[in-house]
DNA sequence: TGGCTCTACCTTGCGTGGCAAGGTACTGTG
DNA sequence: CACAGTACCTTGCCACGCAAGGTAGAGCCA
């Protein structure tokens, strides 16, 4: 049986993301860094770079290099239209599906 | 890029399981049919039979033959002890989780 | 110059788990 | 005695999270 937080994250990974480069171009290790932050998705290089490409790939997300102020140029993710569509979305159907596990799981008072 | 629902399923649909046997014992056949009315958690016999194998595998689930009122004998589970621990600590993860998403892909507006 | 560290990128290989499709068997019913 | 209905379960495939491993430029300091 997995890590419950490795299996919570799947579906939503992706979308907090989408959702961290909504406002303002960022670049992979910053990201990286960003969820560090977050207990509850905590997730390293090993799962971030992948999924990067893979939002790339299919057009949710943009990226162009930059120099670095120091270091190694960076690759800074945009989101595009259909990534825009994508989080739009995600955030109805995220709304409902927590409703209903809400509901079915509850707080395991009532009904 | 698979299916919304199926991944946004992945974690939480077993704790939907052991919910669904907390309070009424229930058999497989039953636990399908009532996913399937659920629009977000629609889960196949393919899912819900190894799942429940699983669940009895790892001791949160138990289970008992018994006879039909007409067909053949179903077999009903349980949650024991292990699977209602689990199952208080899911709830506990899942607000937590929950939060978090909700903060950091919010609705689209403010920060 | 050479060497060390830091930052940044990316890949490989494994394991888990959802699911469609396929399979077995018992129970009525005409 | 075939046929439909109910109930169980397995096989094989694919997606994706992740640890571990790999490359390379930048900055520093002697």
């Amino acid at each position: 049986m997995a890590e419950l937080a490795t299996s919570l994250r799947r579906g939503t990974l992706e979308f907090c993301v989408l959702a961290m480069v909504e406002h303002e171009d960022r670049y992979g290790t910053e990201i990286v860094r960003r969820f560090g932050e977050e207990p509850n998705l905590a997730a390293s290089e090993g799962t971030i770079y992948p999924l990067l490409s893979r939002l790339r790939r299919v057009g949710w997300l943009d990226s162009k290099w930059a120099e670095s102020p120091s270091g190694p140029p960076r690759r800074y993710y945009a989101l595009t239209g259909d990534g825009r569509s994508a989080l739009a979305h995600f955030r109805t159907e995220w709304v409902s599906f927590r409703q209903t596990v809400d509901r079915l799981v509850g707080t395991g008072e009532a009904a």
